[in-house]
DNA sequence: CATAAAGGTTGACGTAACGTGAAGGTCAAT
DNA sequence: ATTGACCTTCACGTTACGTCAACCTTTATG
């Protein structure tokens, strides 16, 4: 099968324009040139000018689309495996700014609430996802996976991972709890860790810390019966041993 | 909340270069202009800045933008749902690419045909709409909403949004104390307001809640001079006049 | 207190990926 | 022989900023 130009251009829904364009840039030439100087493309150059558009897509700029297709190693089937990941965060990017304009559309009306951060939050994803594929592709097929999702993790929003971490920190506490509780001591270095990790945790919603306070919250949690449920999940005894890992800690530490 | 150049450029993650283009061009001014001449940026041209952003993710040109946005019926709420139609669009466009990438990649191996129409009619958005009306629920259903990948970004909304939700409170609760510090009656609807929402407060980072503890905490605020120091910000007697309508309010309510 | 570093300002020219004529040759059909 | 659709090569225009340069302000530091 051949096409003119123009046939090309309406089979590919691009403009006649852009063939020449890529014809003058060595992206993609015509198979031959006819006896009036006509360009005259062939089933190869079809299936180059699909694979140009998907990088396109993808917003990898021409010239580095020219190096990646000139590169003599390069493998159509890695490059296309490749463009389903790119696509798939492009999805789930826009799958993130779909819930960013309902929950605006929330604010607008006065139903939530929204922090200037979060006003911004999908569009930034965004920045992180065009530096994928703007070099992204280039280095993922020089040097493979790992090195690129490394240098993405630099972007991710602070406050969630406070939020996170403060979740987690009380898991590992109850987690904590049950190992040192096994072990008996509450002068043991695990109960200790377990008070150092108590603190932490405090310090995240306390507006400032003191040994007073931290004290008085471990006593706290013996008096009421509510904390106990929670500390002594399943073996009764807990709450007492985390107070009083938490006041050796108190005591030995400045 | 103001904002220099570069603070905004980096809430939204833009360039500085941008805000002054648009500056320039009319479509987003400064609040005011400072002393020396830097440009300052309010509360207001942050949610503008927001919806300039929505329309450049869907590739509206910046002319239009303008002429839609000083428009004086533009409504936003509007706008936002309109922006929710078309970014359903674009990702029904590429779920089509995915499925189109999935198959070339068949096609590449051998194991499946591909017209040459086939190979771009992904590309093509008019399709996509005639599609969407085709079929619109029936595809999303199948390929669009991924339904596990949409409940886990739920969930972390959710959780990010609680944390937000917790931060803002700690907030208001300070501003309440100011004002019903003013009025000066711990039994006031206000002070009794400030209490609701610091036992709100508290039961978002205790694992249980009770009138004892949060009794004991109220009391521990006086005691301790470090939270007397958060609490007293500007006047002294306001982290007493907390605990008393703390302890007002845990008598009065059931 | 001087000085460097960081961040602000206004020009003004550069750029990517084509769009958009102009001026003219080629081809199939009337 | 003419019309109109298609092709060619210049060559300049466009959009939404990027990128200096030259200079002023504010903040941090030896």
């Amino acid at each position: 099968m051949e096409y003119t130009i123009s046939q090309l251009a309406k089979l590919a829904g691009i403009s006649t324009r852009t063939l020449r364009y890529y014809d003058e840039i060595n992206l993609l030439k015509p198979k031959r040139i006819n006896s009036s100087g006509y360009r005259i493309y062939g089933q190869e150059e079809v299936n180059r000018l699909q694979q140009i558009l998907f990088f396109r897509e993808l917003d990898v700029n021409i010239e580095t689309i020219i190096s990646i297709m000139n590169d003599p190693n390069y493998d159509s089937i890695k490059a296309l495996e490749n463009h389903l990941i790119q696509l798939r965060n492009k999805r789930s990017r826009l799958d993130r700014l779909i819930e960013s304009v309902k929950k605006t559309i929330a604010h607008e009306k006065g139903e939530m609430m929204m922090s200037n951060e979060e006003k911004f939050e999908a569009f930034k994803e965004k920045l992180i996802e065009e530096n994928e594929q703007k070099y992204g592709e280039e280095i993922r097929q020089k040097y493979g996976e790992n090195v690129v999702s490394k240098s993405n993790e630099k972007f991710r929003n602070m406050s969630k991972e406070d939020y996170e971490r403060f979740v987690q920190l009380g898991d590992e506490i109850l987690k904590l709890l049950a190992k040192a509780y096994e072990i008996g001591d509450p002068t043991s270095p695990l109960a200790q860790e377990l008070a150092a990790k108590h603190k932490q945790w405090l310090t995240f919603t306390w507006p400032s810390y003191s040994k007073e306070a931290h004290r008085g919250l471990a006593e706290m949690y013996v008096a009421d019966e509510r904390f106990k449920a929670y500390y002594d999940q399943k073996v009764t005894g807990r709450t007492e041993f985390l107070r009083d890992a938490i006041i050796h800690y108190l005591e030995n530490n400045s």
